[in-house]
DNA sequence: ACAAAAGTGTTTCATATACACCCATGG
DNA sequence: CCATGGGTGTATATGAAACACTTTTGT
């Protein structure tokens, strides 16, 4: 591991990744846990280098973690408090772990370096929960899908950060169409309708969601799938705008 | 003036802002023209102290422009593209102005600060018209009020910013009931009409429109408004939600 | 034939738009 | 009393929510 203070960062400034994917109908979040004593929850994250976009960076950052390029994010909020700094949870963090720590990963430099205040710009992504790896980093000692429901208590604000990336991707749902990327390729309007309801927490009306999902024309209705359970099979559907 | 790079400031990041503002009937934007040869408009813009929340900074940034305090404001969007950089902006303001540069002005120090590759964090602010006096900075040749439809090529990104920000301002203004942050306390019907249709740039039907906004429960019914014009004097309203 | 779940059509309701009318005001 | 613009009421169209019915599937 390279030593953020050695890299060529912006100084001062990070992304936080708020990773949606859905499954078992759950809408879903990618939380690391940290690799040390004490329970420390913390959302992908990651600085931006001196030559790259900031979104080129958030992308790095999550095909990181999950390993798949070409994944749907946008930005939804900045986080700019001026007490804004890891200096609790590093101090909390280095008092529980002496003996590890007193070896190699933080020198002072590096202390001084991460716990300077950070202004954080929040980014969310949605993926297809299928086609990720999560991928641990050198610190972490797990990474996990944890239903959005159950989450653990995350470090400094990162607890907030996750409602506000809910907040605006039910804001911009219905008018972006972006609930698909949540969704493997083909999937059955039920389905469909499972997403919604994790996403909204509230049911929908069957006919009424199928309605008007159909009405937006983004539909393709390919062949039926057959369960084997004992009654009609559901069309499969394939997102494709403007077909 | 003091040199940027000797202030005790978050490196690499600034704020801009959109300051929005209603004068007959057009939705104005408030824009300095900086004091060079050459044509150069900027946003008001400035940087954020390590002791500073961001929103505070845009709000320091903010009353030194207008000259008022508790200005409603908001987050629109960050701008961070890695050419992202005020660098030939400045290098053609050197061109143009030899003669007043070499005496004080940019030392290499501070062109060098100013002209790396920034991020900002972009601000629309909405404010009362008639309340605010524009304050020139020491950098500006002229500070004033610019018709939305009329903006001059602004420098570097800030034309874009300006259309971002009156989408945004477009997309919140039913939900969070800002517009009266635009008026005057007291307004009649037809002025927040054409506030509306000056935002939106399309007309609404007159009493359809009363009829939206009286449903709101959010206007108090004042006094009537005698113009001395031969016909029905209106009702002055003031914004008073829950009421 | 039956239960289960999918698909579709119809009615009802709420809301937005369009249309029409009456009222106050000052010349 | 008339022109002008303001306030309000009523019809129509549009879209959402509720309700009902038919079809397909495997046992």
């Amino acid at each position: 591991m390279q030593a953020p203070s050695e890299q060529n960062y912006i100084q001062q400034l990070s992304i936080d990744c708020v990773i949606f994917g859905y499954q078992e109908k759950q809408l879903k979040v990618l939380v690391p846990k940290m690799n040390f004593r004490g329970d420390f929850w913390a959302l992908p994250a990651g600085f931006i280098y001196q030559d790259e976009n900031i979104d080129q960076a958030a992308r790095r950052i999550l095909e990181g973690r999950t390993g798949i390029k070409d994944i749907y994010l946008e930005q939804f909020r900045v986080f700019g408090d001026a007490q804004r700094t890891n200096l609790q949870v590093l101090e909390r963090l280095v008092q529980l772990n002496q003996e590890k720590l007193r070896d190699h990963w933080f020198n002072q430099k590096e202390f001084d370096w991460i716990t300077r205040r950070f202004v954080s710009i929040g980014y969310y992504a949605l993926v297809d929960i299928n086609k990720v790896v999560p991928q641990k980093s050198e610190m972490d000692a797990s990474i996990e899908w944890c239903p959005i429901k159950e989450l653990p208590p995350m470090i400094m604000d990162h607890n907030e950060m996750v409602a506000n990336a809910l907040e605006t991707l039910r804001l911009n749902l219905d008018q972006k169409l972006i609930a698909f990327n949540l969704l493997p390729q083909t999937f059955t309007m039920k389905e469909l309708q499972e997403l919604y309801e994790a996403i909204f927490d509230k049911p929908f009306a069957r006919n009424n969601f199928q309605k008007k999902m159909l009405e937006l024309n983004v539909l393709e209705r390919l062949e039926k799938k057959f369960t084997g359970a004992a009654n009609k099979a559901p069309y499969l559907y394939r997102f494709q705008p403007q077909g």
